[in-house]
DNA sequence: CGAGATTCCTATACAACTAGACAAGTGATA
DNA sequence: TATCACTTGTCTAGTTGTATAGGAATCTCG
C-alpha cells in the first residue's frame, strides 16, 4: 500500500486553494517558513511541494521575494508582418509593453553599421517587455539614430508611446527592410525577465526599418521565450 | 536554478556594453536605480555586479556622482563567429543534402492535419542533414503523401533529389503555404546529427508547400543550428 | 527472508536576492 | 551661500536556492 508522501499532499493542498481562487495570479503565496509551520513539516517538504507546482506551472519563483501565482501557460502564436499587439488582440489575448529602460548612448559598432552612422554619433536605446496576458512574451530591444530625432526621448516621456513620438518627430510610416531570425539560449538576466530557466531556448529576431525614403529609422532585436511562442507567417500577409 | 548568479549575467552584460563602446572611457553609466529597473532586479544586486566591475578595473564610483568607466578600459577578445546566412525561402531547396532515411509509414495525427489526410493514410517522411561547406547546418524532415505519389520513393531512389521525384509525379512547381517558426533546444541525437552539444540552441521551422492548385504537397520541418545560422526573411515572404 | 538501494523527511548552514531605511556626497539652482 | 533633488554607500532584516548529512520507511531482488 504506497502511502501518498506529504509534498504530494501538500502541492495537491495548495494547487487546491489556487484553482479555488483562494490565491488569484500573481498573488505571493506565504512565505516557505510560514507554509513550513502551517503544515508541521520541514521546510524542505514544502519545498519539495512547491517545486511540484513550479514544474507543472501553477506558480513561479523569485529568490529573495517569493512563490507567485503563475498565469497561464499557453503558446502565443505571433505573425511576423502584422503589428505584434493587433495579432494578440485578435487571438484574444491582453498585449501590454513595459518599459525597461529609455536612453541616449553611444551606438556600438554593429549599430553604426546597420543604422549607417558615423563612430561618434549617439542612439536612443529602448528596452522592454512585451507581455501578454501579464505573461512576459519577449523582451525588446530597440534603437533609433540620435541626430535626426533629438527630442524623442522628450516625445515619448509625454506620449508613453514609440509610435507617437516617431510622428511628432515626423516620421507617419515606415517598412521593414529586413528581418533575420536566429535561436539562443536565455542569459541569467533574460531568463529572470521572461520567467523561465537560464538556457531556455529564445528565437531572436532582428530587423530594420526604415522611412518611405528609405532612411533608416529604427534598428530593432527581440527575444522572443522559444517555448511560449510561436512565429507564423503565412503568404497572404 | 539560475546556474550563473545574476549579479555575474548583469555584470558580464555591462562589461560587454563597455567594450562595445556604447560607454567611453570616462562616461558616465546608468544610475543604479536605472540598471535596477532595466535589469529587473534589486538595487543591491547591481551593487553586486558593479562592484565586481570595479574589483576588475574596468570602471570606479564616486559616491553620490556615479559610476564612470575608468582610463584604461581592458577590451575583451571578440569571439569571431562564422555564421551562414540562410534564406527562408531557399531553405527547403539546399545545394549538398545527406539522407538520413526515407520510409513510407501512417501519418501522424499533426501529419494528417496539415496535410488533410484520412486516418489510414499513409505517408513518405524523408529525414536527412542540410550542409555547407561540408558542415552540418540543419536537421530536416519532409513528409509527403503516398497515395497521390505511389512512386516517389522510387523515383527518389533512381535519381537521388526529391525535386526531381516530385517532377516525375506531376509537380512541377509548389509554393509556401505558411511557415512557423520557434526556438528548441538539441537533444542528444540532434546534437549528435549536427556536431553541437545537447542543450544548445534550435531554430526549428514548420513550413507547408502546397501545389499550384492548393493541394498539399510537403509538410516539412528543418532544425537550424541556432550557432551557425541565421534566417533571413525578404520581403516577399 | 535479508541486504542493499531508493525515497521521504528532517536538520543545519550558507549563498543569492529582495526590501526598506538612512547616511554621506554631488551637482544644479535660486 | 544655502537649499534641494538625486546618487552612492551602508546597514538590518527577511526570503528563496543550494549543498551536505543523516535517520527512517519502503521498494527490489537475490
Amino acid at each position: 500500500m504506497p502511502r501518498t508522501p506529504i509534498w504530494k499532499s501538500i502541492a495537491d493542498d495548495l494547487s487546491g486553494e489556487i484553482a479555488d481562487g483562494l490565491y488569484l495570479p500573481g498573488d505571493k503565496l506565504p512565505t516557505e517558513a510560514q507554509l513550513a509551520a502551517r503544515f508541521g513539516v520541514n521546510r524542505h517538504t514544502v519545498r519539495h511541494a512547491l517545486s511540484a507546482l513550479v514544474e507543472a506551472g501553477t506558480v513561479h519563483t523569485r529568490r529573495g521575494a517569493g512563490a507567485f501565482v503563475a498565469q497561464t501557460p499557453t503558446d502565443y502564436p505571433i505573425g511576423k508582418r502584422v503589428r505584434f499587439h493587433q495579432n494578440l488582440r485578435a487571438a484574444g489575448r491582453m498585449p501590454t509593453r513595459q518599459v525597461l529602460s529609455f536612453t541616449t548612448r553611444l551606438a556600438s559598432p554593429e549599430e553604426r553599421e546597420a543604422l549607417g552612422l558615423k563612430p561618434d554619433d549617439q542612439v536612443h536605446a529602448y528596452e522592454g517587455l512585451s507581455l501578454a496576458d501579464a505573461q512576459p512574451i519577449a523582451i525588446f530591444r530597440s534603437v533609433f539614430p540620435a541626430t535626426p530625432f533629438p527630442d524623442l526621448p522628450a516625445a515619448f516621456e509625454a506620449s508613453g508611446s514609440v509610435t507617437a513620438a516617431l510622428k511628432d518627430a515626423g516620421v507617419a510610416d515606415y517598412t521593414r527592410a529586413w528581418s533575420r531570425l536566429t535561436a539562443t539560449l536565455a542569459s541569467a538576466t533574460q531568463a529572470l525577465h521572461l520567467r523561465i530557466a537560464e538556457g531556455d531556448p529564445l528565437l531572436r529576431s532582428d530587423g530594420l526599418n526604415v522611412d518611405t525614403t528609405g532612411q533608416p529609422v529604427e534598428l530593432g532585436r527581440t527575444w522572443f521565450a522559444g517555448d511560449r511562442v510561436t512565429l507564423t507567417l503565412s503568404e497572404e500577409d
